[in-house]
RNA sequence: GCGAGAGUGGCGGAACUGGCAGACGCACUGGACUUAGGAUCCAGCGGGCAACCGUGGGGGUUCGACUCCCCCCUCUCGCACCA
């Protein structure tokens, strides 16, 4: 063991060690409890960043924390590697995006070596290697089957200049992110996955998750977005079609004076009016220029367009008119809205701008509402007038009355809907797995059978971002015979939504190299559920949620005993960092900045707020150039001691030092104790500051222990080991109890190994260790060491503290009372009041309450 | 806009079920050691002379509120083709 603490030595020789050994390589052990730790896999951008550094370090502080727990810990990585960054690379710099993210790959995979993380790296794959996305069509050929996977028009956005799909990220307000064309809505048939099928399963499992944070759950929920209501016939004037809505609102039906459709209703093209045609054509190519990011956020103006027709409301009989509106959503409910202007305030504000009837249903106490009059639409709870029968009635208990009535005449059914809408999972781009399909002249879309799977990515197309997808533009792709009837076909061009491949990773990772399907059923009934999950918290909803889904999907096809895939979830808060910007040169790295002006002209720079790290604000760490610096440990440490888990972290160099001070403060501490504690044996019995430091050994181990299992408040384990380290400390220069102070820097080293391995297993090794740190296990705590004698009791007069005052541990309350009403302060505070009441907590305070 | 969170010294944070607000670390100040110190060790460190005042702002519940309830402000994440 060095004299100095040199992390690159003490790093290099452990990494190499663990590699050599394969030593986090597991295999199925019906003996041992299993642990599946996982990490959410990282995109192959380049290089890692400070999220990684640490999501990872989280990670494996508590996959080392069951090992030495005596888990089976299974703790794999790999790569979520198709995506549109590498198809970017290709379009911009000509590089194929399998050499770029293949190389991306290899680079990242030894940043996170040189991190030491403890991976079982045998199982690592990535999600663009056929091997994988092989049983991902397979998958899908299943779903076919059972009706999951199916096709229907949808719109995506389209730059007409450049001839391709735009993903939302790549429409910059409105226009094409590289020619700056606007951008207009184009229906294109697209496949989707029947999510909506699992939605009353995805609600009420929701309710079982107790591992997962409670604010996940709601938000899921609320994306589910059940509601309970009623769909209702509306039949067209001198017609016999009827118009479906659905309404949470039957209450306020006598008071629906118009509708409103989805401008993509199906019936729009029948509704029409020769007179109204140029007015609604107008309206239709507007709201064709609106991105679904505007149509869906309800920042727009609200706008509409008659069409013309008319429907009959049919409680009332009346002839009410039939509007299109751009709010209105095809996608949810029937795309068909009846308007209630004076008990929906969107109702209320479409009606004043087209001058619509408007008819109060709904009764406040008090003030009686008078249309003429509304400033805004009444939403409350009152009773129902104008409403035939009904009046008179409560409105919640109208909901249920009408509803049934409807029902009755057959009118209307009770019906539930959902928010949640199916998975379109088509991508009009290369870089990705290609949908199993064959479109045939005659007999249309035909699966891929499953003997000619994969449909393997071709390699040689050419990338121009134009056009649309390459895979359109490539012949020997393109081209082949149609698999039922022989005649010449085409394939789909198509590749899946990359969320398609980190739905079901997790599963892959308990059989990597299985050749028999997607999933080895026995491995996976071994290792899954996952029992710990973690990643950032802008995950919260849509991959989980795909997850949940793939999971039950996989279920029922039988490929996977499981209902849900992540036992316990922990999401982590952002990283970021301060910008600075110069007025001239805009925004600096830190580097650029370094003394408070830019680098460039010397102006003052501008200091920004903290912002998540990103390239194009320049406020990016290098993970490598901290390592470089400090060592992996001390990067690790950092980023886990300046926050806990579930908050932003804000990054700041000067903590960094911090860390790496403490690293040598416990290697010094060793290494000058060393001669002293050799073959030292721990004592029974204590008396003194011996004792007290026995006392604080056992009481961190406590303390660690309890803060990493489950509760991840990691920033408090290291700060209480810290605490030990100064009482060790503290404690030097009373040498009489070698043994004391042995069991105390034994446990520094066991404690730190979970967060900083490689200088624990170091000083492991230099105290005199024949066996390795790991084959040590976890500390156990001593609880005849943690008894104490004395305690410090509080004393509050009115709730202020005025006295502090030690007792016997286990006195009673009336010893406490009068303990306390002794305290000298405390009775001076007292002369000449009355002390109306005196509350004892046992243990913690008295408050004596005086008036 | 809708949905979900967060806000505590100069800074990151601690206070677990309502019970000493500010653990631990950074920065800063002083001291020791030293040829030297940007190393190390020790000590101090919310504001105020004090009574007291202090957990984004305002109200409430309670013997007692960072913690629970109501209203408001600010920031962060997500919003279905970024992953």
């Amino acid at each position: 063991m060095e004299e100095r603490y040199n992390p690159g030595a003490v790093e290099a020789k452990w990494q190499k060690t663990w590699a050599d050994t394969r030593a986090f390589a597991v295999t199925e052990d019906g003996s041992k409890k299993k642990y599946y730790l996982l990490e959410m896999f990282p995109y192959p951008s380049g290089r890692i960043h400070m999220g990684h550094v640490r999501n990872y370090s989280i990670g494996d502080v508590v996959a080392r924390f069951k090992t030495l727990q005596g888990y089976n810990v299974l703790h794999p990585m790999g790569w979520d590697a198709f995506g549109m960054p590498a198809e970017n690379a290709a379009i911009q710099h000509g590089t194929h995006p399998a050499k770029w993210t293949y190389e991306n790959i290899d680079n990242m995979r030894s940043q996170l070596k040189r991190m030491g993380f403890s991976y079982d790296w045998d199982r690592e794959f990535a999600t663009c290697d056929v091997d994988y996305y092989k049983w991902e069509q397979l998958v899908f050929l299943k779903m076919l089957e059972r009706g999951l996977a199916y096709k229907k028009s949808s719109s995506v956005n389209w730059c007409g200049k450049c001839q391709t799909v735009l993903a939302n990220e790549q429409v910059d307000d409105g226009g094409c992110w590289r020619c700056d064309s606007e951008v207009e809505q184009k229906e294109l048939e697209q496949w989707f996955f029947k999510i909506t099928d699992y939605a009353e399963e995805l609600l009420t499992w929701t309710e079982r998750l107790p591992g997962w944070p409670e604010r996940v759950l709601t938000m899921q929920q609320h994306w589910i977005g059940r509601s309970t209501g009623c769909e209702i016939g509306f039949p067209l004037e001198g017609g016999k079609e009827t118009v479906r809505v659905f309404t949470t609102r039957a209450d306020t039906l006598y008071g629906a004076t118009f509708m409103s459709l989805a401008p993509e209703h199906p019936l729009v093209e029948r509704l029409v009016t020769p007179g109204q045609r140029e007015a609604v054509e107008g309206f239709l190519s507007r709201v064709r220029k609106q991105d679904k990011e505007q149509r869906t956020s309800d920042e727009l103006e609200k706008e509409g367009v008659f069409t013309g027709s008319y429907c009959i409301n049919p409680v009332t009989g009346q002839k009410i008119p039939v509007y299109l509106a751009n709010f209105v959503l095809l996608d949810y409910g029937t795309g068909a809205v009846m308007a209630v202007p004076t008990h929906d305030q969107r109702d209320f504000e479409f009606a004043r701008k087209y001058g619509l009837e408007m008819r109060v249903v709904i009764q406040p106490d008090g003030e009686p509402l008078d249309p003429r009059t509304m400033e805004r639409a009444f939403e409350g709870s009152g009773i129902l007038v104008n409403s035939g029968p009904f009046d008179g009635l409560a409105n919640e208990e109208a909901k249920e009355a009408i509803a049934t009535q409807l029902e009755e005449k057959g009118l209307g059914t009770k019906s539930v809907k959902y928010r949640l809408r199916d998975w379109g999972v088509s991508r009009q781009r290369y870089w990705g797995t290609p949908i199993p399909v064959i479109y045939c002249d005659s007999c249309g879309a035909v699966p891929v059978p499953e003997k000619d799977l994969p449909v393997i990515l071709p390699h040689d197309v050419a990338f121009t971002g134009e056009g649309g997808s390459p895979l359109a533009k490539l012949e020997s792709f393109l081209k082949v015979d149609c698999p039922r009837c022989g005649s010449p076909a085409r394939r789909e061009t198509d590749t899946f939504d990359t969320f398609v491949e980190s739905s079901w990773y997790f599963a892959r990772y308990t059989c990597p190299d299985y050749t028999g399907g997607p999933i080895d059923r026995e491995a996976a009934r071994y290792w899954l559920p996952v029992d710990q999950y973690i990643g950032g918290i802008e995950h919260a909803v849509m991959h989980l949620l795909y997850a949940r889904f793939f999971t039950k999907v996989l279920r029922d096809l039988g490929m996977l005993d499981l209902d849900e895939p992540f036992a316990n979830l922990l999401t982590q808060g952002m990283v970021c960092m301060e910008t600075r910007s110069c007025p001239t040169h805009g925004w600096l790295y830190p580097e650029e900045a370094a003394d408070g002006k830019c680098a460039k002209c010397g102006e003052a720079a501008v200091l920004g707020r903290n912002e998540k790290m990103s390239k194009s604000k320049k406020n990016v760490v290098d993970p490598d150039a901290l390592i470089a610096s400090y060592g992996a440990d001390t990067a690790r440490l950092f980023s886990l001691f300046a926050a806990p888990p579930e908050k932003d972290l804000e990054w700041n160099e000067q903590g960094v030092e911090g860390c790496y001070r403490f690293l040598h403060r416990v290697w010094r501490g060793v290494q000058d104790n060393l001669e002293l504690i050799r073959g030292a044996e721990i004592p029974a019995v204590a008396e003194g500051p011996a004792r007290e430091l026995r006392r604080a050994t056992h009481r961190t181990i406590r303390k660690v222990t309890e803060d990493i299992d489950g509760r991840f408040h990691f920033n408090t384990a290291i700060a209480s080991v810290m605490e030990l380290v100064n009482a060790i400390y503290a404690f030097e220069g009373k040498p009489e109890h070698p043994g004391v102070l042995r069991e105390a820097l034994e446990a520094v080293v066991r404690l730190l190994a979970p967060f900083v391995p490689h200088i624990c297993h170091e000083l492991w090794e230099g105290l005199g260790h024949a066996e390795p740190l790991a084959a040590a296990g976890w500390p156990a705590w001593d609880a005849e060491a943690l008894v104490v004698d004395e305690v410090l009791l509080v004393v509050q007069v009115n709730g202020k503290v005025r006295g502090k005052v030690t007792v016997p541990a286990g006195a009673d309350e009336e010893a406490l009372r009068q303990a306390a009403l002794a305290e000298p302060n405390v009775a001076r505070t007292l002369e000449g009041q009355t002390v109306r009441k005196v509350i004892v907590i046992p243990g913690r305070l008295v408050n004596v309450v005086v008036g």
